[in-house]
RNA sequence: GCGGGUGUAGCUCAGUUGGUUAGAGCGCCAGUUUGUGGUACUGGAUGUCGUCGGUUCAAUUCCGAUCACUCGCC
């Protein structure tokens, strides 16, 4: 059986995608929506759990792991599959984003960055070079290259610098990733809100090639309809045989907007972190469920949800161990947000295979605007 | 019984050398969080300043009484 990294597309709606990413560890349907595991779990959930919403793949971090508990000994304990008991596959960002979003005293020159730990204050270098190789260690199944994520606002000039020498890392990505079977490496589109700069992107991506390309730089301040202009002079431009994946995206309504714009792949953190500070996305909208209105309401949070938390337990209880910060609120919030992104997405993809993707993304607007049920 | 201390927001407490709308932290009521630090941030509501009386143009502030709590001694 083949097991060699590649994008198979399935169906198509309008400009969006049905499609498969054949992994070395599985397949992945798309669209899709990856959770993020920064340090090798999923927060507040069991892999197994994780798995039981429909996630095919998760996301590692390339910085986080490296300060700890550090790549070699995941490479060691065989990897990060086996090391947090997930089968699946994996996608490890490349580190670029977690330095300059989370260490201080960091230096950017043209080899990479250097910086220090935001756990103990050591100092680190980061190269495309060494990313590729912790990448590499970890044993993603999709590498991603080392890039500068371009801070938001920036000058037509700071962008263009910034995205250049993403270029030239990516160049250096790919020459020291180490090809095998099933695993693959994704170039990062850069060149923030300018047009131009987005072409110049992609063209130089291109050339060098990739398995897989990425939409970096969005979702950082621009707001959803920048970020759809966006999207809407770039995705056209990417090649049509390889999956394309929107990072740190994002809240439903900008997945909905970007599969409707061509996207195959998003990550992002708001299901998971908003599950711990007791916020929950429902199909009338979101929730926050330590809001008084809840404390003597019966009802599930989602009567349409068929996850645990909603199947076994109420508002009241959940708005309870949302006040009470117990660990089983955090589970159960968590679970429950990524459920309902994996509903979603099964729901986008049902509707590219039966050509009704206009009137699905009509109905969600519709229903989200309802807002949440009335109060008791 | 005697002597001392304390009574200010739901809680723990600042403060006012007597002067417009009395503050903080926490809590409470909401909002924000987009390639993750259970984080961080933003806004809002709340007071017979224990009670009664006196002095004063003006008292939460000074004086007296009283009540409650508290510490020590008998």
């Amino acid at each position: 059986m083949s097991t060699s990294f590649h994008y198979e597309k399935l169906g198509q709606d309008g400009a969006a995608r049905l499609g498969q990413i054949h992994t070395a560890h599985g397949v992945i349907h798309t669209p899709a929506f990856m959770p993020v595991g920064t340090v090798g779990t999923v927060k507040a959930m069991a892999p197994e759990s994780v798995a039981a919403t429909g996630a095919e793949i998760v996301l590692g971090n390339t910085y986080h792991l490296m300060l700890r508990p550090g790549a070699e000994r995941v490479e060691k304990l065989g990897g990060l599959h086996q090391f947090m008991n997930w089968p699946g596959p994996i996608l490890t960002d490349s580190g670029g984003f977690q330095v300059m979003s989370l260490s201080k005293l960091r230096k950017l020159n043209e080899d990479g960055v250097t910086f220090q730990s935001h756990i103990d204050g050591s100092t680190h270098v980061l190269t495309p070079e060494r990313s590729m190789e912790i990448q590499r260690q970890l044993d993603a199944d999709i590498t991603m290259s080392f890039d500068e994520c371009t801070p938001y606002p920036a000058t037509e000039d700071q962008a263009a610098e910034s995205m250049r020498l993403s270029m030239r890392w990516a160049k250096r990505s790919k020459d020291a990733f180490v090809e095998r079977p099933g695993y693959g490496l994704f170039g990062i589109v850069q060149g923030s809100v300018y047009e131009p700069l987005r072409a110049e992107s992609v063209s130089k991506l291109r050339e060098i090639g990739f398995d897989g390309y990425a939409v970096g730089g969005l979702a950082v301040g621009e707001g959803q309809e920048e970020m759809f202009r966006i999207l809407d002079i770039t995705v056209p431009l990417l090649p049509t045989d390889r999956p394309r994946y929107l990072m740190g995206v994002g809240k439903p309504a900008d997945i909905v907007g970007a599969v409707l714009r061509g996207i195959d792949m998003f990550d992002c953190v708001m299901p998971t972190r908003s599950g711990r500070t007791g916020q929950a996305f429902t199909r009338r909208g979101s929730v926050n469920i330590r809001n008084a209105r809840h404390q003597d309401d019966p009802r599930p949070l989602d009567e349409a949800c068929g996850c645990p938390a909603c199947r076994n337990y109420s508002r009241a209880y959940l708005h309870h161990l949302g006040r009470a910060e117990e660990v089983l609120g955090l589970m159960l919030l968590t679970w429950h947000n990524l459920h309902y992104y994996q509903d979603l997405m099964r729901g986008l993809r049902g509707a590219i295979a039966e050509g009704r993707l206009t009137q699905f993304a009509a109905d969600f607007t519709a229903e989200q605007a309802l807002g949440d049920i009335e109060p008791l």
